[in-house]
DNA sequence: CGGCAAATTGAAAAGACTCAAAGTAAGTGG
DNA sequence: CCACTTACTTTGAGTCTTTTCAATTTGCCG
């Protein structure tokens, strides 16, 4: 899986910042660029330690996670190949602001701090990739928050089946689909938010309700609709609705 | 409160965006910015409309919420004179990702979008600024996402109470700190992901503990540092303590 | 087969949400 | 100045969700 040899140009000219940049810029990052390979589970930086520099993923999964006093792990996102990590110190200054942990063996590229801001200095076209990076990212943070604030467990993990169904599903029978469940169930809990045995139970309960069917890793959704139906998404909030703290906007929004 | 007059090119020059370009830029972009008053309660966007531009607040105080079906709100952050709103829907494509509800009477200033654009690639300058705002604003994210997961409501609510004490508080009795509560129950509520009965009962748990005093509108914190030692707040975890999925990765962590 | 991590299930308790009722506070108009 | 309205707050009771702990059970791999 892991190639032996990497052509760390290559990475780059397919990542998410650096794409678009001059062959001859990006082969001079990579003559400086560092790499590191993870193992399964291994950690690349933890929250909180002095930010070096970004990394570029080359290959395999990591996840990118805060961790609570107690012990509980809240997954923030997954990245793959070509994505940047730790744009949010190197760019808004500060220590990393999570941790992020190989899960498959992983290869990241790493690049000097001091060196990206001379990068950028030289091509501005650099910042608009950053910039738009660091955009979706507040979207999907903004997501996430919403998940958490209105949605229960159910619903959340619908939400979680429904992204991975997209990702790697293939069709089953019309309307339905069908994919591999490779995390556990601990590691599908801190991505909700929850804890192990409520993710359990949860299933059970798309079980029950006929929305899934599971066989081993693999799970079934026999009916796409009518999974996304329990799974209150936002369809979007037409403007105008009194939707504010008790009475206090009544006839007031625009 | 509502300066009849205004000076555009002040209110940029102020700006977390804007800040640091050259004078007669400032005066060029002030020229074609539009402006815009709004009364308490008025609704800036709406998330979900389609993105015109990008605003920066003069005065006054506006937040940004996500709303869900069934009408709860949830407030992503507040924003005050000199901060940019819809960078993320400008620079990352896409709609309006939140609704923004003006909380005081407000004045902003918008620039339209091919406007943004023109300037940035004139001046890459800029583009820094929103690179640097638009981390930080993940790096707040990703602190109300670890809440939101990790934290119930009395300790989210005692985190929200000493942000307001840093803010606008005032030093009480060498230890303490008082300031005045301007937000009824459901609006901290929904800054807190919860209803206003719950935010009242809160309330009432660490007046019984002692940890707060109300008079009216205003509070009293009798003893700051007791107050943070029931936030639950991540003292930083130490890199290498094993705190994920069961077993996994026991001894895999560098 | 044994050993072990992962998953399930039950039961109890804590936390959060909802609804309903009653209390408070500030402002308006007589 | 008082009664009245209106918005906001508090409190109680019932319910649902989520967490926690403990006890099994499942499934995999050597």
């Amino acid at each position: 899986v892991t190639p032996l040899s990497l052509d760390k140009s290559d990475v780059l000219r397919q990542s998410e910042v650096f794409a678009g940049l001059p062959e001859i810029v990006l082969r001079n990052i990579a003559a400086y660029a560092t790499v590191r390979r993870l193992a399964r589970a291994e950690m690349l930086y933890a929250e909180g330690e002095d930010a070096w520099g970004l990394f570029v993923i080359a290959s395999g999964e990591v996840r990118t996670v805060r961790q609570s006093v107690e012990g509980r792990e809240q997954v923030l996102s997954t990245e793959t190949r070509g994505a940047a990590l730790a744009l949010v110190p190197v760019f808004g200054g500060g220590p990393y602001f999570s941790s992020v942990i190989a899960d498959t063996p992983s290869v990241v590229i790493g690049i000097n701090r001091t060196d990206i801001t001379r990068l950028c200095e030289k091509h501005p076209e650099l910042l608009w990739n950053v910039s738009r990076v660091l955009a979706r990212k507040v979207r999907y943070c903004a997501e996430l928050i919403e998940s958490l604030a209105f949605r229960n467990v159910d619903q959340r993990l619908v939400h979680h089946l429904l992204c991975l169904a997209e990702q790697h599903g293939v069709p089953y029978n019309g309307r339905g689909v069908t994919f591999e469940l490779t995390s556990t169930r601990s590691e599908i809990a801190s991505r909700l938010g929850s804890v192990r045995e409520v993710v359990s139970r949860a299933l059970s309960h798309l079980h029950e309700k006929k929305l899934i069917e599971l066989r081993g890793r693999t799970v079934i959704i026999p009916d796409l609709p009518a999974l996304r139906g329990f799974s209150g998404e936002s369809a979007h909030v037409t403007r105008g609705r009194d939707l504010s703290h008790g009475q206090l906007t009544r006839n007031a929004a625009i």
